[in-house]
DNA sequence: GTCTATATCTCGATAGAC
DNA sequence: GTCTATCGAGATATAGAC
């Protein structure tokens, strides 16, 4: 943790914030009860009180937490300056392993935006301001790779867009895509495994100069 | 409308099932609540459970509506035997454009999924029986395509759930995306046209044979 | 079909004992 | 720090007049 919790937490503390974690990412910042949450902690609603008093900050430490250590994974070994391909394997591979061992992350980022994504924007700038945001780096270093000739000239944006949307859609819609995708049901870490290989091939094969 | 609802609506009941879908989509199945969208409708909480008893028929009728209005939409133009090319350009242009005008569709999607997704899997299966389901046209034609050599070997459901990523993440994101895809503050509707060029030309010459 | 009024229940939050 | 008990707000759903 970075900031607002920094002491020393209890067992119950720790289980409650994970509990938080799982029912925020299923029922949203407004579905969610503290019922819930409390029943899955093993602790009382008045517990949960004691170390929260309103449920609001319950969700913000949750989410702030939770996304500054997800950029932290995901820009792991990203480099200013590396080329395309070295980054796009990295950031996809850093994400895709991330999300396998924490799939309710994905969710719960989704439920944030869809409900404003105001406390995203706010995190988003602290983790800007310590130069710890992998979208910038994978930004950055496509432009490079368009300028020298390593891949031929894209947005970055719309192709950024495409990477996150392409990894974590198994993720936020897993029940749906169960249904017309067998590989999913039947072997997780394999379908995952392959994911990898697939959009990191099909991405680099759609902008690479021939 | 298919089953269900074959009646004919009232102007209230009509405006009642648009905001419904608008209420869902913004806070899900459990966040959402009556009053807000009688009001929005502009009708009473007890006109509201005249038209449906329990809100979770209204919510399953607002989403078996929406969704198969929408993959009637999707598969329009879609063809069993078309090339890939052709299949991919159809599929997402058909997708975006629709989404672009019910931006929270897609959101609504992902409420369900997130919530279990029991009444999409209900609905799909309804949909695939009357043979309308685009997926299953765009898996086919990948196959047709890969067997013909137009589109080196990759596996469909793969390669769908990229298209299908990229194609919907700015919608369900998009209070986060307006952070670094400054296109989509600017000029809404020329960030999604680029975006149609961008997905099909970047998935295409990840797969062509070349 | 649409309303007002209200019953009933669930939830977030607090008080206060231990 | 953790509990039981409870308050009060706000939710779904119903009753019954028009």
């Amino acid at each position: 943790m970075t900031d607002s919790k920094t002491h020393k937490q209890t067992d119950a503390e720790k289980r409650l914030f994970v509990a938080a974690q799982q029912v925020f990412a299923k029922k949203g910042r407004f579905g969610a009860n503290t019922q819930e949450i409390a029943d899955l902690a093993n602790i009382t609603k008045a517990s949960l009180h004691y170390y929260y008093r309103r449920k609001e900050e319950l969700y913000a430490a949750v989410f702030r937490y939770a996304f500054k250590e997800s950029m932290l994974k995901t820009s792991e070994d990203l480099k200013l300056g590396d080329s395309f391909e070295s980054t796009l394997h990295t950031f996809c591979n850093n994400m895709l392993s991330h999300y396998e061992k924490h799939p309710h992350l994905p969710q719960l980022w989704l439920q944030e935006s869809l409900n404003g994504g105001q406390i995203w924007l706010e995190t988003c700038k602290e983790v800007e301001s310590e130069d710890r945001a992998p979208w910038r780096i994978f930004i950055e270093n496509a432009k490079s790779a368009i300028k020298n000739g390593e891949i031929k000239e894209v947005d970055p944006e719309q192709l950024l867009t495409s990477v996150v949307g392409s990894c974590v859609l198994p993720f936020v819609a897993e029940p749906i895509m169960a249904h017309f995708a067998d590989g999913l049901v039947e072997d997780k870490a394999k379908f995952l495994e392959e994911r990898k290989k697939h959009v990191i091939d099909l991405i680099y094969r759609g902008v690479k100069k021939e």
